[in-house]
DNA sequence: CTGAAAGCGCTTACAG
DNA sequence: CTGAAAGCGCTTACAG
C-alpha cells in the first residue's frame, strides 16, 4: 500500500480512503490511486485490513454434513442472502465429527467473522457458548437452541412425522410404523412425537410399531428392508414413516426391489425431509418437504439484524412449516 | 493477550511461546499460562496473528457445484488430506457464476490462506493469474490449465468417453450417440473425442450421432429424452453415452417411464461420472467413475509439495484413470 | 480533500 | 528459559 501511495504521489491515508471511503477523495486523485493500484497488483492485506477496523465482511457458515442436499438447500439460501448484503459466504464440513467442528467453529472465531451459521447434527451448546462468550454472534439451523441462548431457524418436525403419518392414515392404512434412528438428533425425537399425535389422532384403528434401524443412511435402510422382509406379509406394517429419505429409499429397495413386497401397495412409505434423491428413486419417495433454502434466507437475515442491532437485539427462533410432497410411494 | 501475560505473571513474548513453541516455555510457565487463557476464555486474534507471521494455515476451496457429487468426493479427498497435515478446508461455492468465483478467490487471496484449490466449471486463467501473480499457490481440479501455469488433478476424459462407448460397442451397440451440452466444459469436450475414438476404432460396423442437449442437468435431460420419444423405433440409437448422470437419469425417465421404450433391451445408456443418484435411479445407471475422493487427496498433496517446495517446485499435473461401473441401464 | 501519526494484537529475533 | 522492542500492513480520527 506504500508502493501504491508512493506510485500515485499520494499519502497512505488517501489510499486507504479511496478503497474503503471513495466519496472521501477527489475523483481525479482516486482514479489516479486505482491506476497505481492496477500497475502494480496491489491486494490489500486482509489480515491487516481486520487488525486495524476490528472488522471483517466474510461470515462462517459450519455444516454437519454436505452430503445431505438439505444442508445444500441451506447453503444456496443463506449464499442468496449474503450476496444481497455483500458479505461472503465461507463454508466448512465436520462430517458430523463434533472435534471438527469445534475446530471450525474456533477457526471463524479466531479470524473474526461478522458471524456464523451452524447446521449441527448434534448439541452443540457448549461450542455456542464459547464463540457468544467472544461476542460473535451464531444462528443455530435445524437444531433448537438451549433456552434462549440465540437465534435459530427451525423446522415444526413435530408437524413433519404428524403429516407423514396422517397422510398413511387418511389414506386407508391402519398398521404404520415409524423407522428411525439416532434421537440425539433432535429433528429425529421430534418427528417420532408427530407421528405419535397422529396415531393418536386416530384413536384406536390405527396401531403404531417403532422400529429401530443402525442409522440413517440408506445402507442402514438396506439393513432394516431385510429385517422387514423376513416377516410374513400380514406382520407386515401397511404404513411406513421413515425418519429420512436415504433410510427409507433403502428400505423400498429392499422391499420392493428385492423381496418383492409391493410398494405402495403392500406396504406405502413416506420418508422426511425430501431430498434431492427422493424424486429419482425407483419408487418416488413421498416425502415431507424440508425448506432448506427458505431456512437459510431466514438465518442469514436473523444473523445481519444481530450484528446490525448489537446491544437491542433480542434473540428470537423462526419457525418453518413442512409441507407434503406426494409420490408414487405413498400415493392419494 | 496482554491480560493473559498479566494474569501468568510473564512477558507477553512468553504467552506467544506457550502458544506456538511449546518447546521454549517450561512446563510450569506453561501450565500457568493455559490457566489464564482458559479462564480468560482469550481467543488469539487470527487477524493480527497471519499478520505478524505473514501466514494463515488455512486453505481456500472453491467449488463451481457443490450440488454435484463429485465436487462433494473431491471435498472429503482434499479434507482427509488437509486433516493429515493440521490445516483447515475452507469452501466456498460460485454456483457456476464467474463473477462469483472470481470474488472468492480475491477473498482467500487477501486473506492470505496458505493455498487453494480451484474447481471450475469454465476456463479460469486469469483469475489463476492474478492468484499466482500475488504468489499464492493454487491447483486445478477436473480442468487443464494453460499450457503448465500450475499444478493440476485431471481425470483421463477422453478414457471416460472411450470406456463407456467401448462398453456399449462390446455388448453388441452398432447405433450410437453421445448426447452432450457445454462444449466449453473441457471435460465435455474430451469425452466427445473419446467416443469418437471408440467408435473409430470399431470400423464401418459402428455408427455415431452427436445430440445437443440444452444443458447438464435432469430437467435438460427430460427434454432430450422427449425428443428421442418422438422417433419411431428404428431411427432410435441402440446405444448412448451421456455426458452426465443426471442427463442420463434424465434421459432414462422419459424414455423408459414415460414412452415405455425399454432400458436397456432396447436403448442401452451409459452416464459419466457415477454420481450419488447413479446407483439408486429408477433404471441403475451403467457409468464411468470419476475418483473425486482421490482427486480431492491428490490436489492437496501437490499444494502442500509446491509451498513446501517454494522456489524449487515444478508444477505437475496428475490425471487419474476412470472406471466403468456396469449397472442395469447397460448391462454385461 | 489531504497527510502524519497512533494503534490494532500478535510474532519473532535478540539480548539477557 | 524469559522479557523488551520492533514490525507486520492496514484504518481511523485528527489537524491542516
Amino acid at each position: 500500500m506504500q508502493d501504491v501511495a508512493a506510485a500515485a504521489g499520494v499519502s497512505l491515508g488517501t489510499v486507504s480512503n479511496v478503497l474503503n471511503h471513495p466519496a472521501k477523495v477527489s475523483p481525479a486523485t482516486a482514479q489516479r490511486v486505482r491506476e497505481a493500484i492496477a500497475q502494480l497488483g496491489f491486494v490489500r492485506n486482509d489480515a491487516a485490513r481486520s487488525l486495524a477496523s476490528g472488522s471483517n465482511s466474510s461470515i462462517g457458515m459450519v455444516l454437519a454434513d454436505i452430503e445431505n442436499s438439505l444442508f445444500i438447500d441451506m447453503v444456496h439460501g443463506a449464499q442468496e442472502a449474503a450476496r444481497a448484503t455483500g458479505s461472503k459466504l465461507l463454508l466448512a464440513n465436520t462430517a458430523c465429527d463434533m472435534t471438527l467442528q469445534d475446530e471450525y467453529l474456533d477457526l471463524f472465531d479466531e479470524s473474526r467473522v461478522t458471524g456464523m451459521l451452524l447446521a449441527p447434527m448434534q448439541d452443540s451448546t457448549a461450542g455456542i457458548a464459547r464463540v457468544r462468550a467472544h461476542g460473535r454472534q451464531i444462528v443455530l439451523l435445524n437444531f433448537a437452541p438451549k433456552r434462549g441462548t440465540c437465534c435459530a431457524v427451525l423446522v415444526n418436525n413435530e408437524q413433519v412425522g404428524y403429516l407423514a403419518a396422517r397422510h398413511l392414515i387418511e389414506t386407508g392404512r391402519t398398521r404404520l410404523a415409524f423407522v428411525a434412528a439416532h434421537d440425539d438428533y433432535q429433528p429425529v425425537r421430534d418427528r417420532r412425537l408427530g407421528v405419535r399425535a397422529a396415531v393418536e389422532e386416530a384413536g384406536g384403528r390405527v396401531v403404531l410399531e417403532e422400529i429401530a434401524a443402525a442409522g440413517l443412511t440408506t445402507a442402514d435402510g438396506h439393513l432394516a428392508g431385510q429385517g422387514l422382509a423376513r416377516r410374513a406379509l400380514e406382520e407386515l406394517p401397511d404404513g411406513l414413516v421413515v425418519v429420512t429419505d436415504e433410510l427409507a429409499n433403502g428400505i423400498i429397495h429392499e422391499l420392493h426391489t428385492v423381496a418383492g413386497v409391493r410398494v405402495p401397495e403392500q406396504v406405502a412409505v413416506v420418508g422426511c425431509e425430501n431430498n434431492r434423491t427422493a424424486g429419482s428413486a425407483a419408487v418416488p419417495l413421498t416425502a415431507v418437504d424440508m425448506p432448506g433454502r427458505m431456512m437459510g434466507q431466514e438465518a442469514m437475515r436473523l444473523l445481519m439484524d444481530e450484528v446490525e442491532a448489537g446491544e437491542r437485539h433480542r434473540h428470537a427462533t423462526v419457525v418453518l412449516e413442512p409441507e407434503l410432497v406426494v409420490r408414487a410411494s405413498a400415493p392419494n
